[in-house]
DNA sequence: GCCGTAATGATAATGTCTTCTCAATAGAGG
DNA sequence: CCTCTATTGAGAAGACATTATCATTACGGC
């Protein structure tokens, strides 16, 4: 991953444009639009990498499978709709998450997923 | 799944003791408490019926596996102990979750879960 | 433009979780 | 107690996501 190469350019590129967290097929959809010949090895390769350099994070969301994103955005959660299956930021976060847990927890993070159907959707 | 089996006993048992979400490998664990002959197979099965009969449900972590709790409870969250991996319930819950949804988006469930270290392992 | 080699991409291999198969076992009605 | 058959349990098989293999391609220094 030392090679400035096409396939690199267009995964950054993708996550670049992207407003929501991708999944790896996601990822090869879009990033085949800029080089078709894009295969699946070289998305998870690069994205292995880019978590490496901390350039993108790892989504989990109960139930749906692996998405990343940007490392570098503020603290937000996530929304996914049960009708096109894509998730979307939420950059809105209820107060006081970590008093939540029972006496003598120590929290030091949290996710918070909505479900439900997206604008376009509903 | 029509008979009154030990193995049926047991895995509903085990539920009734727990107080919070089980993986099927924790299920079995406890199971063979009971029926040590219990199989991963018969857990899986009655997992699978109990499920069905909306007597479990399932309880989707973020990064960690599947897992099953009692489905009469009240509403409530997760936490994930990354030290022990164990999932616990909270029962306290923040207000107003939907409304932090983007525009035209409908809500119509939510989860959140906390991690970091149980009182077990602080 | 050439060359060395890192990167690519098709596919095989892997790992993990879950379900299937089937001979042996054990509920439960008579 | 017998008999019928649903259930069990061990292992095989399947499904799925991710990683490894390796011949081919194409960066990028010279």
């Amino acid at each position: 991953m030392q090679r400035n190469t096409r396939q690199h350019r267009a995964i950054r590129r993708v996550f670049k444009n992207a407003e929501r967290p991708l999944t790896p097929e996601e990822i090869l959809r879009y990033g085949q639009r800029i080089v078709p010949s894009l295969g699946l090895a070289t998305v998870y390769r690069h994205v292995k990498t880019l978590v490496g350099e901390q350039w993108l994070s790892e989504v989990a969301i109960p139930g749906g499978g692996v998405r990343y994103e940007l490392a570098d955005r503020p603290h937000h959660h996530h929304f996914l709709c049960h009708s096109c299956d894509q998730a979307f930021d939420v950059y809105r976060c209820p107060d006081e998450v970590e008093a939540l847990a029972p006496d003598g927890f120590e929290v030091d993070s949290h996710e918070l997923t909505l479900f439900g159907r997206c604008a376009a959707c509903a």
